[in-house]
DNA sequence: AACATACCATCCGAAACAGACTGTTGCAGT
DNA sequence: ACTGCAACAGTCTGTTTCGGATGGTATGTT
């Protein structure tokens, strides 16, 4: 019988990430993450050995051992995990987006606008050029929804450079 | 001699928010935070108790219990305090920012997108309305921070609306 | 006096986190 | 064949953070 474990976050990423590739390695699930939806939700990479483990105790996926070599743990998604992943994808539930900008906490704080605009200008602009790259570098695979969340991904970069640029020009806060 | 301590943002925030108000009891900054910059960056209630205790400690503010009543406890920012604070406000770390929207990580492993769209844009324009309307109630006390750090969340919003606005009038995904 | 309702504070187990640390494998150059 | 190095792969551990359960206290109301 399997233990009852809560699926967090980071559980749906392993799961959504396993049904998308088939099996995977934590390393590999490492990798993805970072090529991916690391972008906008970061893990520790260590998560990415505990929760397999976690799921595998709970039957939503599979755990498997190379019988040779490194003897590295592969994972695989169950019919269970399937059916988990696909209910949390059709749940509606309106839960709370978190947007944690230290950039922001200093503007607010009073920190000179001008002085923190060029910072912030820098890191912005690199990141929708990143973007954008990847968009173009874009498979095509059939898949919408990564695509999707980059394209948001982009229209928030591109606001927020917008933003900042308006106050790196703007005169003199008082 | 003070305790050598590592100043998170939390510890900014309740800097910050001293520097502001003047003094105050973790019930107050509690609702200081609630009332403005909770709004982009959460904590739990917990460490607003925890965190200028162990200010304290580190002598960037001081603590007072009241001789009667309640005996609350009443915090001050300190010299060194107000120090640390505009440090950190003058030094430009290119410090990454994390969004973390459990929708965009739905729509990403291939949520359907209308549907994904009409919960959020419910949950998107209500934050829209509420912001603007604290747009509106601007004491306009001088301070051009956290009306800056409200225009951006505005732009934000906006922009994100948009987004589920095309999503939900798209057809359908493949 | 009894009750309701804010108001206010503490505590604690469970997650998450960051990152140092260790070990492995294959290959490039000699 | 040997060495050295980069990329690969995983483990471990001490802190923080989280989130909410819990439990008091003041104030006003019936």
């Amino acid at each position: 019988m399997p233990d009852e474990i809560e699926l967090t976050p980071t559980s749906h990423i392993v799961l959504g990430l396993l049904s998308m590739f088939g099996e995977a390695t934590p390393y590999d699930l490492k990798q993805m993450v970072a090529a991916s939806v690391g972008q906008f939700w970061t893990l520790p990479h260590s998560q990415l050995y505990d929760e397999p483990a976690r799921l595998a105790r709970a039957e939503y996926v599979t755990e498997k051992q190379e019988a040779t070599g490194r003897r590295r743990k592969l994972y695989r998604i169950t019919d269970r995990g399937q059916a988990a992943l696909e209910t949390w994808l059709s749940v509606l539930t309106p839960e709370p987006y978190v947007l944690r900008d230290p950039a922001l906490l200093k503007l607010f704080f009073g920190a000179d606008a001008r002085t923190l605009a060029n910072a912030q200008l820098q890191t912005h602009r690199q990141k929708l050029a990143e973007y954008e790259a990847l968009r173009g570098a874009d498979t095509g695979d059939g898949r919408r929804g990564p695509w999707l969340a980059l394209e948001l991904g982009i229209r928030h970069e591109r606001e927020t450079v917008r933003f900042w640029e308006e106050q790196a020009g703007a005169h003199r806060t008082r």
